[in-house]
DNA sequence: TAATTTTACAAATATTGTTTTTTCAGTTCA
DNA sequence: TGAACTGAAAAAACAATATTTGTAAAATTA
């Protein structure tokens, strides 16, 4: 099926409107991101202005002359507009290295969702047709055993406390205690807890802090999946420890308070089994990943 | 995980550079691409030399101050660019018009791969949380039958006749006889086929077409699946019958001949059950995605 | 109320992309 | 062999576009 689209699109879009809108969306004003750009808050408003003339629909909710967040069309543009940018991200970083070939199985913790990730090993592999990778996701502690029993060759995990010598970090994360609806949960003796099943790094953490801390609790949702434990999470189910990036609507922060003690900081990290030719150069692939060169965490508007 | 690009990848590549890359693949030529981009070869030549130096690495093979074909990496951007365009192609479309809501149980023919049309909708279903779309891939009799059954509201599927008044013809497309060997097969007395199974009507159509020649044949290969018909002819199974966007490596068109018949044209199209607001909306929405929108069929290099 | 922050707008400036023109190399054809 | 043709590359002039600068208005903060 030809389905030629003979001349794409609104050429009058360009990949650079579309990062500031991202960058506005991330830093919450125009005055921000156009810091974040290099370039003066004039150009961003009036990037985003012909964005959104060309797109023919609003994307930032103002009021008073000032940017309030998104619109309905914005909300549903930005995570578009992320893949767009990031897949051309991958693709440059994928064409400018050699091609690989080989076969590698991976381990991915399910932890927490990894799109960007994914989406980086998913076009590493597209563009390296000779690469054979096989993806495990499971929790952090069963990706470790297989590890040591050579079922992996690598695998990025997730941990709270010291990585050993040969680990290479990826990234950090902060965690927070979340729930539904902080203060009611708050109330209760007994801490109702959502967390990950047996073998997730946060998980005994999580309760290991509690314990110091003197906090009685309990398990009232447990699951491997990361789509139900945040679905726990927004049906009131208990507290949760998520990183930032992992809100969504229905689940909130819990602020600092006299109860919770402060979460360690988060590691995701890469652990490789052997150091073949192939393996290592899949891993400095892995490592110099677009997704992974960023490390502020950014406040989000909405 | 934050995993937050921060300042995305190499701002100075624009989708402009990644149209003009793909135009002139499809052209095959600096002057044809400029042609259909409505600029001037000056200006496609300089486009292509800013992207192969942003990208450090050449895309287009040259020789004798000819364009003779994509590079290794080349190649291996070309499927990558067109995504990028195409994904964009689709948000725009998707965001101009209004959220779509419902339930929708969508048949989609197997017979040839629709990359671009399963983009376009996977695009839509994600940038309309409210809607839900059950696809179901199946062979055009199969669809056919189940339509009538109401198991499916609507159904996209191949034809090679008359449509019904009440069909929404997408796109049209040439097939041709395609072979591994062209000149090897066609030395055979009786004619070895590589169909797909039965219910597709493509396969009906050659069958018929070579009984009137008065051509012998038989079946050598069938498979419902597109991977295993195209694998098929590449291993040499025999001739097959193929619209040019699907050739690949191994597989070429057999040059007009006595001994095969003209083919008919292949034509993509939508049948609907009913005519709920819903159905018809999301009707209206494919039929004017916009890898529906060229109909040009283009000669790619390589 | 004054100071600060944030967005919008207009004009000047800077940058970028485009065309025009020319050149060169190879191909075709007489 | 030479003339005409085709496709690509390079340089300079030109056009279009984006960016900055500066300013104003409105809202927030102290």
């Amino acid at each position: 099926m030809s389905m030629d689209a003979g001349l794409f699109s609104d050429r009058r879009i360009t990949l650079e409107q579309l990062r500031t809108f991202v960058t506005v969306a991330e830093s919450g004003g125009f005055n921000a991101a156009g810091l974040k750009l290099g370039r003066s808050q004039s150009a961003v408003t009036q990037s985003l202005q012909k964005l959104e003339e060309y797109l023919e629909c609003l994307l930032l909710e103002r009021r008073q002359g000032h940017i309030i967040g998104l619109t309905h069309d914005g909300r549903r543009l930005l995570p578009e507009a992320r893949k767009i940018l990031l897949s051309l991200d991958n693709v440059v970083s994928v064409l400018r290295r050699p091609e690989l070939s080989g076969h590698i199985s991976l381990g991915l913790s399910n932890n927490f969702n990894a799109v960007e990730l994914q989406m980086a090993i998913a076009s590493c592999i597209e563009m390296n047709k000779g690469l054979r990778v096989e993806v495990i996701s499971s929790l952090t502690g069963h990706l470790a055993q297989m590890l040591e029993q050579g079922a992996l060759d690598m695998a990025i995990m997730h941990s709270v406390g010291e990585l050993e010598p040969a680990d290479r970090l990826l990234k950090e994360e902060s965690i927070y205690w979340v729930a539904a609806n902080p203060e009611a949960v708050l109330r209760e003796d007994d801490l109702p807890l959502v967390l990950f099943g047996d073998g997730c790094a946060y998980r005994e953490a999580v309760v290991r802090t509690l314990d110091e801390a003197g906090v009685s609790h309990y398990l009232s949702y447990v699951s491997a999946s990361h789509e139900n434990v945040c679905g726990a999470i927004a049906a009131g189910f208990g507290v949760g420890v998520l990183p930032r990036s992992e809100l969504r609507e229905g689940i909130r922060i819990i602020p600092e308070n006299d109860r919770l003690p402060e979460l360690p900081l988060g590691r995701i990290f890469m652990r490789t089994r052997n150091n073949s030719p192939i393996i290592s150069r899949f891993r400095d692939f892995i490592c110099s990943a677009p997704c992974l060169s960023g490390s502020t965490e950014s406040r989000a508007v909405q």
